[in-house]
DNA sequence: TTTAATTTTCAATAATTATTGAAAGTTTTA
DNA sequence: TAAAACTTTCAATAATTATTGAAAATTAAA
């Protein structure tokens, strides 16, 4: 395999990936095409490259630069938009993870403690209320978990992760 | 509110929050209503309850005796089947990591193991090779913690965790 | 200015995924 | 064995989510 086949499997690889996580394909396609890139691409660049109309691009592109992830960049004699991403793929997957803590599991929490508040003492409300503190319980542990995953780069995986350094 | 109202919000609640990680709303919800039940439900009792058709439930409760979260359980005098699940949420939420670690990551830790053998020492390439480690090391760092999660319940859950007794 | 280049928006459309419901299949009872 | 009770299947349909593409808005050049 050469090195542009092996590019387009790894974009359509994390896509794919990315796609069974609830996370939008072409976004973590565009992010991936532009982290294998040696130079900044246009929007013609990406549209080209994944095959995607140019409105797809735009909100996609548009996304990762609010997520922090990518950054547009001036090229002399170029009127257009040009992008990069100095941010590997951890970044992208913090990023995402943050947001749908707060957007998910956070309001669930917060429905799971007012439902313990049912005034009711029967035998049936205390094993409900049983089966709630395990829902909460779960909703905890993964937002432990997440909180970890986001905190981890800065110790346990510094040491596997070498910084890319666009040449 | 009252119990009843209680545990309708509460299979809501974990109905919408499995959506999002990509579980489907049904099953989950189903999973929920035998939990907060106090004796087992038919069909029937799962269609009227949660107000979807017959194939539905169908569908999704044998995926979840598959998953072997919910099992068959005999009601003397009646013709049908009845429903119970003994397994908390957790447990449904370990079965379906389990299942999707296996569909899911497994595959692209091989397909990116491939990649890295691009026979090309050119500077692109390498950093190419540095972009896909760090795909790699996420996609093993998800796997690592999608690990401790499934087998969390065996240390630190077991002590947050009131096992259910059905009575 | 005015024009041309480029980006953004968003209603329409396509793709994907979940659900229905009725027909076919099974099991039980008479 | 036949009829009734019940379960399963799956093509058709609905709901959800992603994508397109062309018109509107913005920005830069003439």
């Amino acid at each position: 395999m050469n090195l542009d086949e092996a590019k387009i499997k790894y974009i359509h690889t994390w896509g794919s990936l990315a796609t069974s996580w609830g996370i939008n394909k072409t976004m973590a396609q565009v992010h991936a095409l532009l982290l294998v890139s040696t130079k900044p691409l246009s929007a013609e660049d990406i549209m080209e490259a994944l095959q995607i109309s140019r409105g797809n691009v735009n909100m996609n592109v548009r996304a990762l630069i609010d997520w922090g992830i990518v950054r547009k960049e001036f090229v002399v004699g170029e009127r257009k938009e040009f992008f990069v991403a100095d941010k590997d793929i951890w970044e992208l997957f913090k990023q995402i993870t943050k947001e749908r803590k707060k957007r998910e599991i956070e309001p669930v929490l917060k429905i799971l403690e007012e439902l313990q508040e049912v005034d009711d003492t029967s035998e049936e409300a205390e094993q409900f209320k049983e089966v709630l503190r395990d829902l909460s319980s779960v909703t905890n542990t993964v937002n432990g978990i997440l909180d970890k995953a986001i905190r981890a780069d800065e110790h346990w995986l510094l040491s596997n992760f070498t910084k890319i350094i666009r040449k």
